[in-house]
DNA sequence: TGAAGACTTGACCAAACGGTCAAGATGATA
DNA sequence: TATCATCTTGACCGTTTGGTCAAGTCTTCA
């Protein structure tokens, strides 16, 4: 009983290998070019095995960006409905930086999609993406209304926090090689962090930025 | 004259040719998506004769990256050394904005070079960009003793101003799709322009961000 | 235990691609 | 015009790659 429930465990196993090992080569190379066999030695598996699991490289490729998606989406919504812009604002920079580190590949191969037309994920972008971003809009121009930050345009603010997060995990081997060639330490990333949530608060009108604590230059603070 | 003063007319056309083409191509579909045949039909001559003028596909693409980083380095020198961030850093940001509006390929061929660690361009990286940023951070570290600015880490200042502006040319698949697919208009652009600036800005204790709209008409615009 | 399915894999194939080549066309120079 | 260098191009070649296949091995369960 226990083992016909599931599919069969060495499918399951084997199937996460390769989105495993399918995921950081497309991260690396792209569409075109990773190959199935790249993939399939990365995976320890002979190619035609690989064919076994997933027929083309194009429904691997699918698969990969499904998962990819899912995982976009939990930080969606931690952007929620709250009224304090200062928590909800944090909370989702904090979010998206969160998976830029753990999950850099993925957010490379959004990227690449991208860069590419999205000849893939162009369905999520018209659907989903769109829909939400509409509703977030929403919720940052009642915030605007009420007063709890300052009227800039929505749609530019969202880019940015998707651009500066992102740019953690895309551009992550400009970062490294600007850093002595070494990944960034947890507390350097905990550094970033905390900039990044703090220039856009800041940028709007939340928290706003203090000068230096001497207080001996009296002009824009 | 010597044979070798000017290169002949039709060298120096079909060369222009070829590299406007292979920018186009390369910044679309990669290096490995990129085909020669492809980039020799968007140029309008046969594949054997692009093979005359640039002997393999990886010098032609070496000639597209050197000429994109030479646009880079000019829009970085916009950054110059003046006693006004405020000036200094709204100067720069427009630069890379009208850059990637200008060149969106050029910015796209870079994001791919990073995405895929950089085979080709790993020495800019290393060397002139790596120089370049050391001494803009001291700039910034210097505006921020004066009081300038609030101390923030000048190094995620400087990624989020690369991250965001580079965002509006490498994804600007993913704004048009989410502008009704259309590309963002001049007026639309503008507004981004200045969104990104006000944010920064204020974002850094510069030109901080006012609340209600009620008195709020004194900035921008 | 034996048969049916699930899984594995080396060998193979056709298409696509980077690059070559040789034969000719065109342009410059004296 | 004669000569030489530059340019043009269709045909071709070796390699890479996505995908197939048939001949196996292993698992499961009546």
């Amino acid at each position: 009983m226990s083992k016909t429930t599931t599919k069969s465990a060495t499918r399951a196993e084997n199937e996460r290998l390769i989105l495993e090992a399918a995921e950081s080569v497309f991260a690396e190379y792209g569409f075109k070019g990773a190959t199935t066999g790249m993939i399939a030695d990365h995976a320890g598996l002979p190619k035609a095995n690989l064919h076994y699991y997933f027929p083309t490289k194009l429904a691997l490729y699918r698969q990969v960006v499904e998962n990819i998606f899912r995982i976009w989406l939990e930080a969606a919504n931690t952007f929620d409905d709250c009224d304090d812009p200062e928590e909800a604002l944090t909370r989702y920079i904090n979010a998206k930086m969160d998976i830029s580190r753990s999950h850099p590949m993925g957010s490379k191969v959004w990227a690449n999609e991208i860069l590419h037309k999205a000849p893939v994920i162009q369905d999520y972008l018209e659907t989903t993406l769109g829909e939400w971003t509409d509703t977030r809009i929403a919720v940052i121009e009642r915030w605007i209304a009420q007063g709890k930050m300052a009227p800039i345009d929505p749609r530019g603010l969202l880019y940015m926090i998707w651009a500066t997060t992102q740019h953690y995990a895309d551009f992550n081997h400009q970062i490294d090689t600007l850093n002595d060639g070494k990944p960034l330490s947890d507390q350097q990333f905990a550094k970033a962090k905390q900039t990044v949530v703090s220039i856009i608060l800041a940028g709007v009108g939340i928290r706003p930025a203090r000068l230096v604590v001497n207080d001996a230059i009296g002009e824009g603070a």
